[in-house]
DNA sequence: CAGACGTATCGAAGATTGTCAATGAAAGAA
DNA sequence: TTCTTTCATTGACAATCTTCGATACGTCTG
């Protein structure tokens, strides 16, 4: 969290609705959406993200047993989906819970779309 | 091109239909599907792709100018969209014309639907 | 209170990536 | 043939990213 929290995403820019292919993006548009897919564009992030789907209210410590990753490692590629608004995260006592952010996902998958 | 040819992607993996939130990945896929939201996580690609889709048959010398950026960079740009199977390159003559793999795009739009 | 636990942050090492000047290769024009 | 044009490749550098050990912070337990 640079800004204030994992959930905060900058929204200076408004991505929308019109698919990549219906018209030829401004460099900040480009620059927003890149975020999202680049959050997207890491195996590690991936799996993180499937598994977090798998399964709602999933809490950090499920996660560096199966990837095979450091607790710094899973906290900062959490961090990187969270910045995206890919994931959300609960911080109930001493757990931090986290599930998909289905809109967001349907918002990158509408931008694919011809 | 650092196999055979700019359009020859990586099958090795089977990347199919079961979208990302539907089970967890192995590293195998993950490996793979990072590469294609990797090529798209890049804003001077996006705008490529965008332009690419813009118009059927468009030439790499098409693009220098509006990406601000040099013919090698666009070179590099091309090949990564290229191998990660999003556009596909016609060399007519001195040209080389791109256009996009709705498949694939079609693809990556079905992994983020849950 | 002190200790244990889950997570975030810091700092640094190593790998990867984006960029461009220089060069090469292939095709049409003169 | 020689020159020009279009694109790919190479080599180099700076910026960014992934990773982890060390450390700090907040929360629950005893």
């Amino acid at each position: 969290m640079s800004k204030r929290s994992a959930e905060v995403v900058d929204e200076s820019v408004v991505v929308c609705c019109s698919p990549l292919t219906a018209e030829v993006l401004s460099e900040a548009e480009a620059r927003e959406v890149a975020l999202i897919f680049a959050a997207l564009g890491d195996p590690v992030r991936l799996r993180l993200l499937s598994m977090i789907a798998a399964t709602e209210e999933a809490c950090s410590c499920n996660f560096e047993g199966p990837l095979g990753k450091s607790q710094p490692t899973v906290s900062h590629h959490t961090r990187i989906l969270a910045e995206a608004g890919l994931i959300v995260g609960d911080k109930r006592g001493r757990w931090t819970y986290w599930r998909t952010v289905p809109e967001r996902l349907e918002l990158a998958a509408r931008l694919l779309r011809s």
